[in-house]
DNA sequence: CTATGATCATCC
DNA sequence: GGATGATCATAG
């Protein structure tokens, strides 16, 4: 499927209720009192037909699927919920790779994000707010390629390393834990709220 | 067991 | 409210 026409599909679904869509594909929200994480995701790689798998990127090729809560502030505004998870980090291919060579940059050029809003729990109604792609210019390119240069610079440090990484640092693109809990110590980049904010209209 | 889909729990 | 570290279901 082409990156665009996948966009146009998605986009249909502007404003359609999660839940429903989650019951139509038979997918998993509750598990004996848990919380499937991943649901919301899974719901959009089905309907565009993609097959749910565990492999490191190319979704389906040409670019990458992403799904990001917005909730809404006492106020009535909108506001971003959560950090994005991107990709995992290898230190081997970060030390090995400029920013320009980089999983990150290669990851973020691809990205197709859907915006959805969400209550303050799985049981609230979700509704689909916009589908966005990321095009990093300028002081953006800059700011992100600065925050990974942090990192690399944090692995190819010989009193740092791997275990010095921390989700206080980077101003847009964040190293933090992520894994199947229990002991693992993964970690993944992740994108602060103000990097989605420069491209996610609220 | 680990990577991917992300959100939850808790601290400030 | 925002940030940080921990955790869950699924699939290979």
């Amino acid at each position: 499927m082409e990156r665009a026409e996948a966009i146009e599909n998605l986009k249909k679904l502007v404003g359609k209720e999660l839940h429903e869509l989650a019951h139509q594909f038979k997918i998993t929200i509750y598990q004996g009192g848990k919380v499937n994480k991943g649901w919301a995701g899974h719901v959009f790689e089905r309907h565009l037909q993609i097959p749910i798998n565990s492999a490191q990127s190319p979704n389906f090729g040409s670019w990458e699927l992403k799904s990001i809560p917005l909730k809404y502030k006492k106020d009535g505004k909108l506001a971003f919920k959560e950090t994005m998870a991107i990709t995992m980090i290898d230190p081997v291919h970060v030390c090995q790779k400029e920013f320009e060579e980089s999983h990150l940059l290669m990851k973020l050029k691809k990205i197709v994000v859907v915006a959805r809003i969400v209550g303050k729990n799985v049981d609230e109604p979700s509704y689909i707010h916009s589908v966005v792609e990321f095009d990093l210019q300028g002081e953006i390119y800059d700011a992100v390629k600065a925050d990974y240069d942090l990192v690399r610079n944090t692995l190819l440090d010989p009193d740092k390393g791997f275990s010095a990484l921390t989700g206080k640092m980077g101003y847009y693109i964040q190293p933090r834990t992520k894994g199947a809990g229990h002991g693992s110590t993964s970690r993944a980049f992740y994108a602060r709220p103000r990097f989605l904010a420069k491209f996610i209209k609220l």
